[in-house]
DNA sequence: GGGGCAAAATTTTTT
DNA sequence: ATTTTGCCCC
């Protein structure tokens, strides 16, 4: 059967299915068929060979990825095949859950994220009375980032002015440790200890995986590397499969080399590349084939295709990024019109805050449309502070979260009160014992806030082994007085926030479903999952346009792509300027964004562009002159954008009977404003006892 | 201890 | 231009 799948295959892509005799790189260029090529893989080894599915190691750069390959494969097999597919965080959690003693670490470890980080760094270098200017917590986090993943020592720091870094560091370790708490470069760095520095733990994982497939190996960090050495180099069972001129992450400590050295470092390996594109167009391929030529430190690949031509290339040029972002709003609206879903179409930026002019625009025009990245949901407030509460009934030892919630609602426990509260953790007390040696030595106001608090706790801790996963939640927020502090802080989408709070719940509960964890386990594994999701795990699969940065639109494809802001200084951007090394990655950022379209690519840039409230003029990108001309038609100003668009309100037309909605409190209002656009658009209404209010769509029946 | 105001920061990319 | 932070006063 399995042979008879080959034949789906070109010779390429079927000999690197089928090569087993020593470490193998696939490189796999833009739209290769790569994917297919590591199911048919793993369905291969297991058919063929025999392999025991759960003995396969699979490791995919996020979480859906790993999901939709685990499917995939199933769906080769015709049934469930249980391999081992995780991302390089989530193996290593697996790996620290069954031996995080020999690093010094209970098994019931919490991950924190770098908003955890940030925090946890600010307080530690409050303490020490640093120069914040020279101190950045954001800064300092990401130098220990690069200490931990081998890209220098902290003397090295030490060396560039920063005297007290190793003391920071050192302090900011300790403390992790003390809360029995990894930051996301523990996993990995822990996880290689383990592997590297235990010998039988590595015999162990090196002989149970009969083969090891690690995907996007041009975005492996060093230590990344040294795990999957350790892991394979016995035996040399292991396919590795990227493509250097995809290498997007260097900033974050990728290493192009270990994909530009395979060769050296696994002995005896083999090369196949992957170079027909099955996805994009013959005029997208050309363009993408030009620009990537301008590299120097590549491999060398020509990708070819036999797809037909295809349309050509739009270039439109706006007077300001406003105008841009009204034209790729028409233009999408054009489109959907004619004969393309919404899903069809990503538009792309290099950074975050461009999204703004471009939501205002689609909004206003009645798109819908999704954010990959950003805020995510368990970044918002809410979330994080039902969390927090979460956590501290979880963690005796977490300081973090207990000062969260220490006045979150306002219980009338102050600055005074926190700096007491912090001295008794610093004596080495648990949150719990902390908080009852403060209510002996509290003023008579702040004892009623205090007794919540340890109320919370304590019956929370006796409730968590007990209750349903949500109706912990809902314990939370009723003892907490959590709906009364939104009505009152949050006059304006306080239901939706509540509604958000709900979603936790529910999702708490599916996920127990789904997991089979309970109690205490439940939340632990709950929250370390959450932390672990990556943008692309919280993308939905609604009729909606996608808007995202290039660097999120990693191994996605779309029909028609929008790449936006194609200016010098914004792509390639001005921190990238000053070194080839560096222009070069954009530029393969530039190559990522063109070969994730499939029928239609369109570019913009804009003349002049807002920068922290003033405009400033903008070169066209150099990327622009990379591609052959003939391959892109520029496209004309035509609609100038209506001269009321700093209107972020778009007012109910005046020719349309008046909507009269209803509300189950207000009851029946008509309708003033739509701010926004779908279920979350904010609707101000006027209703006849109540008068005008402001509700989230979702909350409002339409009458006819 | 909290509300109100002025000053300062914001924009690279993220597991 | 908008959002976050920091400071002052009640």
């Amino acid at each position: 059967m399995i042979e008879k799948l080959l034949e789906d295959l070109n010779e390429q892509q079927r000999e690197a299915v089928t090569y087993f005799d020593s470490p193998l790189l696939i490189l796999a260029g833009a739209g290769s068929g790569k994917t297919r090529v590591i199911t048919y893989k793993i369905a291969y080894m297991i058919e063929k060979f025999g392999y025991e599915p759960e003995r396969i190691l699979a490791v995919t750069f996020t979480n859906k990825a790993a999901r939709e390959m685990k499917e995939r494969v199933e769906q080769l097999l015709k049934g469930k095949a249980g391999v081992f597919v995780a991302t390089f965080h989530s193996f290593c959690v697996r790996l620290l859950k069954s031996h995080s003693i020999r690093v010094g670490y209970k098994p019931n470890f919490l991950i924190i994220d770098s908003d955890d980080k940030k925090n946890l760094l600010k307080n530690i270098m409050k303490e020490m009375n640093l120069d914040t200017d020279l101190y950045n917590p954001v800064a300092i986090g990401s130098m220990i980032s690069n200490v931990k993943n081998g890209l220098f020592s902290a003397e090295a720091m030490e060396f560039r002015g920063y005297d007290r870094f190793n003391d920071i560091m050192e302090t900011y370790n300790n403390k992790l440790r003390e809360m029995n708490a990894f930051d996301f470069d523990d996993l990995l760095f822990y996880a290689k200890k383990l592997l590297t520095e235990h010998d039988d733990i590595r015999k162990r994982y090196s002989s149970f995986f009969q083969y090891v497939l690690i995907d996007e190996y041009q975005d492996t960090n060093e230590i990344q590397y040294e795990i999957t050495k350790a892991l394979t180099i016995d035996k040399g069972n292991v396919c590795v499969v990227g493509d250097e001129d995809q290498c997007i992450y260097t900033w974050r400590g990728a290493n192009i080399n270990n994909i530009l050295n395979f060769e050296k470092d696994f002995p005896g390996a083999k090369v196949i590349k992957l170079e027909k594109n099955y996805r994009c167009s013959g005029v997208i391929l050309s363009a993408a084939n030009a620009v990537i030529a301008h590299n120097k430190i590549r491999k060398g690949k020509k990708l070819f295709t036999d797809n037909e031509d295809g349309e050509p290339i739009r270039l439109f040029v706006g007077v300001n990024d406003q105008e841009e972002a009204y034209f790729v709003g028409k233009t999408v609206k054009r489109l959907i019109d004619t004969e393309i879903r919404p899903s069809d179409i990503a538009i792309f930026y290099r950074t975050n805050a461009q999204s703004r002019s471009i939501e205002d625009a689609l909004r206003r025009l009645g798109i819908n449309y999704q954010i990959v990245g950003g805020l995510k949901f368990y970044e918002r407030k809410e979330i994080k502070d039902i969390i927090a509460y979460l956590r501290v009934i979880l963690f005796d030892e977490d300081r973090l979260s207990i000062f969260r919630i220490f006045n979150t609602p306002k219980r009338g426990l102050g600055a005074a009160a926190e700096e007491k509260l912090k001295k008794l953790l610093d004596e080495g007390r648990g949150n719990l014992e902390a908080l009852k040696v403060l209510l002996d030595t509290a003023p008579t106001r702040q004892k009623e806030g205090i007794k919540e608090l340890i109320h919370i706790i304590e019956e929370g801790r006796e409730k968590v082994n007990i209750l349903k996963p949500y109706e912990l939640v809902r314990f939370i927020t009723i003892a907490a007085r959590y709906e009364d502090y939104l009505r009152k802080e949050y006059r304006e989408d306080w239901e939706s926030r509540l509604e958000n709070i709900r979603e936790l719940g529910n999702t708490l509960e599916e996920f127990a479903e789904r997991t089979g964890f309970k109690g205490e386990d439940l939340f632990l594994e709950f929250l370390n999952t959450i932390t672990l999701s990556s943008d692309q795990d919280e993308m939905e699969e609604a009729e909606k346009v996608t808007l995202m940065t290039v660097h999120a639109s990693k191994g996605l494809e779309f029909p028609v792509v929008f790449i936006t802001g194609l200016e010098e200084g914004l792509f390639p951007h001005v921190r990238s300027l000053d070194s080839a090394e560096q222009i070069e990655e954009e530029r393969r950022l530039f190559y990522v964004a063109i070969t994730r379209a499939k029928k239609l690519l369109i570019l913009t840039r804009a003349e002049s562009r807002r920068f922290f409230g003033t405009y400033r003029e903008s070169e066209p990108s150099r990327f622009l002159e990379e591609i052959p001309p003939n391959l892109i038609k520029k496209v004309m100003r035509k609609d100038r954008p209506s001269t009321t668009q700093t209107d972020k309100v778009s007012y109910v037309k005046k020719d349309k009977k008046p909507k009269i909605v209803f509300h189950k409190k207000f009851g029946k209002g008509v309708v003033r404003r739509v701010e926004g656009i779908g279920d979350n658009a904010k609707v101000t209404a006027f209703f006849a006892n109540h008068g005008e209010k402001t509700i989230i769509m979702k909350f409002l029946k339409v009458l006819a």
